[in-house]
DNA sequence: TATAATTGTGTACAGGTCACACAATTGGTA
DNA sequence: TACCAATTGTGTGACCTGTACACAATTATA
């Protein structure tokens, strides 16, 4: 006998359409810090039945188009960039999670520079909402949001991601106030600065930062090929 | 205008049938442990394309199916088990993936203790595979298998899972060897041991090993009621 | 009763994490 | 121009964790 999947492409096709029912959709997290904060970009919802309530930014997947593909996609159509960091957390597939029919969506987060990306700002149906201010989205996107920031909390520890929601020069405050945002927690200046020059992933620009009411600190720029990552874990 | 998911549901039914030409499958990743070796379950694919190539357990996801729901069923088929450890890790969507059309899949791991399973032994098309013996599989079945043996890999590093590949009751010198097997990597005995009870997850049952030809170790079952993962990240 | 195999046990060193304080620098303001 | 507010830049000791490492006790078997 077999099951459906060790059939051949006919018979697939001929016995099986029951099981073509299914769409496949992409939700992308999209991270980018801001004024001390981590947000995510959202849309509202046209969709009746979350009338009002904001959901991520995602589409169908495209019969000949790769998932990875998708995700990329849809960035670029709604942020206009198209060399972002991007990685596939997880998939949603009960059955009742989108009122449009059967929709599995894979999720995904990515991080960018609010800065390189004013535009968007001005939207009127996109906005960049404070993740710790969020307290509902359409659809199951409050668990997809949750899911990809425990993602990236775990992602951080270990490997040099952050950099991507920086601008190219930043301080060592701008860096640990981005990782006390992503992680929820307050660090030490001393050891946050000490354990990342010896990650060695810091290239020291001999610049110092501009227009601040204070004693102005150094920029640096990421650069990370002779750092190491402790252990390097592929989740 | 909004994308195709944001319209409701006869307007997605009516206007975008064309992405209704995907099929979702899932595929298990069953791991074992036998003989001091880390085991994986396969099948022989009959597709003509993957002619005597072994394969993945895996079926199509049925519309009214949640997707964890399919790979709960793929096990109970297969292996008769339907209390086991199941892990969602990853999906592939590559266009080309899967001969017999458009096919993207969901990825689990599973881990069951083979002692309690030995009738599938016996089963000629079902076969468990020492994982590290496995050249080429049908389809990605590699990377799948890759992908998820690397998320064991470090899900073992902070939770109490490995017990699910042993029977109830085990020494700690197969504890140890599993780990082993797992990772790839010896260790050190008097380290293992020491880390172990200090994580709180073993229970002494006050019994010795049966039949060595040695001094008999004692044996523990897994009781994590006051034990602690260290630190919980929920991947 | 000797041998082979394995269990059970502790200590010392290295490296990492963590808490913690003070002088120096800048812009703003009285 | 002198002070104030804010922040940078810097080092050390306590503690915990990971790791390397050796020997007596126990069992089955020859």
């Amino acid at each position: 006998m077999g099951t459906a999947l060790q059939r051949t492409i006919h018979q697939l096709r001929s016995e099986d359409r029951e099981f073509f029912q299914i769409a496949i959709s992409v939700d992308c997290v999209i991270f980018g810090f801001d004024k001390n904060e981590l947000k995510v970009l959202l849309i509202k919802s046209d969709l009746e039945e979350f009338n009002n309530q904001w959901s991520l930014l995602g589409d169908l997947v495209r019969p000949d188009e790769n998932l990875d593909t998708a995700s990329y996609r849809v960035l670029k159509d709604r942020t206009g960039l198209d060399d972002v960091y991007l990685e596939q957390v997880y998939t949603f597939g009960e059955v009742n999670r989108h009122p449009a029919g059967r929709v599995i969506s894979t999720a995904y987060y990515s991080l960018i520079n609010i800065k390189d990306h004013l535009p968007v700002y001005s939207d009127n149906e996109l906005h960049w909402h404070p993740v710790n201010e969020i307290s509902a989205l359409a659809f199951d996107h409050k668990t997809i949001l949750e899911t990809c920031l425990r993602r990236l909390q775990s992602k951080i520890e270990e490997h040099p991601i952050v950099f991507n929601l920086l601008p190219e020069k930043f301080s060592l405050r701008e860096l640990q106030n981005l990782y006390e945002a992503i992680l929820g927690v307050k660090m030490d200046r001393r050891n946050f600065r000490k354990k990342f020059f010896l990650m060695n992933w810091l290239e020291d620009m001999n610049e110092l930062e501009q227009d601040v009411p204070h004693r102005p600190g150094k920029l640096y720029r990421f650069n990370a090929t002779n750092g190491k990552t402790k252990t390097p874990i592929p989740v």
